[in-house]
Formats: C-alpha cells, sequence, structure tokens
DNA sequence: GCGCTAAATAACAAGAGTTGTTGGTTGAGA
DNA sequence: TCTCAACCAACAACTCTTGTTATTTAGCGC
C-alpha cells in the first residue's frame, strides 16, 4: 500500500475520512524505513503543517495501525515505533546508537512443551551493535 | 542466587547496603515467576511494610536488574515485569489475559544477512492466546 | 455546486509509568 | 561506638500517550 490513491480508498472504504492532515502523516510514515517514533512524525509534518497538534499525529498512526497499514513496534526504548514494512520480518536494536534494522531470520522460532499456547504471532529482536558503531563511522 | 544470605552478600559486595526494604523487595521478587510489575510488587511489598514507598521499589529492582540478578522486560504490556529467571528463555504473552509465561525455543534464532550487525542478546515473544483462556479454565 | 452529518481537528488537560530532588535516617566497616 | 556514604520517604517532575470538547471539514445525497 503506497501510492497517495491508494492510501485515500483504504481510508475511504473503512468509513474514514482522508484529510491533509492523513495524507502527510500517511506519506510521512511510508516514506520513512527508519522506524520513526510518534514525536518524529510530529516533528516531520510540522515543517509542513505547523499547526497539526501531536494528538493528531498519534491519532491517524494508530489508524494506520488498525487498518494494517503499519506496524507498531515496542522494542523497549521508552517509545512506540512505527514501520511501514507489513511483511514477515523481525527488528535488530543496536545499544549504542539506537537504530533499528529490518532483518530476517533463518527460521521463525518454535515453542517448546507450549503448555498449550497458542501463536499466533512471533517477535524476535536482536540486541547488540551496527556496523556503523563497531567501525566508528558515526563519528566520519 | 537465592537465598538471603547470598542476596545480602551479593549486595554488599558492591558497596551497597542490605535493607529491611531490600531484603523484602529482593525475596517478593525471587519468589514470584508470574513477572511482576513494579506497582505489583510495591503492592505486595506494602502488606508487609506499610511505609515503603513506590520509588524504594522501583530503586531496588533497578539495582538488582544492574547486578544481573533479575532480568527486565519490556513486552508492550505498558509496564516494566521483572523476571527471577536469569536463565537463557524466551517469553510467551497471552494477548487475553496477559500472563506471561516462560518459555523454551527449539533453536535460538539467527541473523540473515546481518548487514555487520553484532548480536549480543536475542528476545523472542511468542504472541497469541494460553491454554485457560483457550478452555474457558479462567471462569471457573 | 449546496447543505447536512458524522468524522476529524486543535487546544487543553490528564492519565500511567517512571525518575529526579531533598533532607533526614541508617547500615556497616573502622 | 563513631562516622559517613548509602539509603529512605515524600514530593515533584518528567515522558509518552490518551481523553475531552468545541469547532471545522470531508464526503455524500440532492
Amino acid at each position: 500500500m503506497r501510492s497517495p490513491n491508494e492510501v485515500a480508498r483504504r481510508f475511504r472504504s473503512e468509513g474514514r475520512k482522508f484529510t491533509p492532515q492523513r495524507e502527510l502523516i500517511s506519506r510521512l510514515v511510508f516514506d520513512n524505513s527508519a522506524h520513526p517514533t510518534a514525536d518524529a512524525v510530529f516533528a516531520a509534518a510540522r515543517l509542513q503543517m505547523p499547526m497539526i497538534s501531536l494528538k493528531t499525529v498519534y491519532q491517524v498512526l494508530n489508524d494506520l495501525v488498525e487498518m494494517g497499514e503499519v506496524h507498531a513496534l515496542d522494542l523497549g526504548t521508552g517509545s512506540i515505533r512505527f514501520d511501514p514494512n507489513t511483511t514477515d520480518h523481525h527488528h535488530a536494536l543496536c545499544a549504542t546508537c539506537g537504530m533499528i534494522l529490518d532483518v530476517a531470520v533463518a527460521a521463525t522460532p518454535e515453542l517448546v512443551a507450549g503448555h498449550g499456547f497458542v501463536v499466533h504471532d512471533v517477535d524476535v529482536t536482536f540486541r547488540g551493535t551496527c556496523a556503523a558503531c563497531l567501525t566508528g563511522a558515526h563519528d566520519l
């Protein structure tokens, strides 16, 4: 789900309105693969629409999550991050710079002795250090 | 690390004091495998020590995490949970009742095309429904 | 195009969870 | 026992997120 028209149709097909705020926020989040926080989206949005409120940003992001257009990630960084990549993937979090990387795993882990637990979803989070932090590339 | 004496020694060996508050909170968290929140520990502690403050509970829990005696879990439930099980394991979170189960995985997942990312830790979270919720055992 | 209605917005306040500050108290080694 | 750093309780503050409300606006039928 990418083009403005598709997003607009998606909103309207659910009985939602497609306002300029929604267009802006959708565009910002779909064009950002860095897993921005609501606050980061707010900052970017405010550059183009100074009167927009943080509440509206949260509202629209939550709408997009409800519609399944973006995923909400809580990697324990203190705030929720939003990911326009809705394909099956996992995440690597750099403990040094906080960067989040989309990654694939060799095989989705499976429960051992699940005690009757029915799994709907599996999240894998790799914690460590990214290449840029290891090589000091951030300092260049 | 379990017995009061061991915990006391552990605190003192790091130049920390072993106060009655620390003994109580350590005991409560080591005896609780239900992954309690800070607030749950606070509630339990207050029964035995009515004047204890929530800040002290947070302080002691964070000390225990720093010492590696307990693990802090953020499974996106809104608050941090504390786990006295420091052996290698993962977690299953019931979306219905919020219960957290310690689980093992068949094989620790590995990064594919890690882009030079050095992994220190891997967290796997299974999200789904627990046996009790599936069978309605909670209603008994 | 025009008006109607439900939805969305901005502004403001507040809620939850966690941490900072401070001044008096206390554990533990000397 | 003495001393001092560590600790505690009380309180305030902070971050992130959501609730409330009056006003505005998108989308639909005409």
